[in-house]
DNA sequence: GCCAACGTTGGC
DNA sequence: GCCAACGTTGGC
């Protein structure tokens, strides 16, 4: 099993509006590095941080579980979607979604300056600067040390 | 296959 | 809203 960190822009679609769902699909992801984790490496029943970008503060907010296997996402295919995209194919879809399911919310949101500024959680993707990715992986060691100090 | 131009992300 | 960092596009 492994270890996941997902990104939402807070305001767009926040750890709130996935309690409300109990499950959404993780639609609109246009981003080759995260489709081929999402396509190859995700599986249903890995674990997820889930973490508000462009938020105050930005961090993590809960935790969420990969509850599907990847398939195509729909919104590819649909030309009122923002995620439209013309050259992908029914036949061939080029991006892939997962279910993602509410696990908990953090009562206190763990930021991403606590999160810089601990030396467990050294070597998390997050921490770099520029890190544009939406879909990372994260270690069992940093998963653990998250969701146990949030118990 | 290089690389400049462009668009997007995301922290602040 | 700014802007640095990064990914993608497209001309050559």
């Amino acid at each position: 099993m492994r270890y996941w960190l997902l990104k939402s822009e807070g305001d767009c679609y926040s750890i709130d509006d996935l309690k409300q769902d109990k499950t959404t699909a993780w639609t609109g992801i246009r981003n080759y590095q995260a489709r081929n984790f999402m396509r190859d490496d995700m599986k249903k029943g890995d674990m997820a941080l889930f973490y508000h970008s462009s938020s105050t503060p930005t961090g993590i907010y809960g935790i969420a579980k990969i509850t599907g296997d990847a398939r195509a996402d729909e919104t590819q295919f649909d030309t009122k979607d923002d995620h439209y995209d013309p050259s992908s194919k029914k036949t061939d879809p080029r991006w892939v979604c997962v279910d993602v399911s509410f696990v908990k919310k953090f009562k206190e949101p763990v930021s991403l300056e606590e999160i810089k500024h601990d030396p467990s959680l050294e070597g998390m993707m997050v921490r770099q600067q520029g890190s544009r990715l939406s879909i990372q992986p994260v270690e069992e060691k940093h998963f653990k040390y998250i969701t146990e100090a949030m118990e």
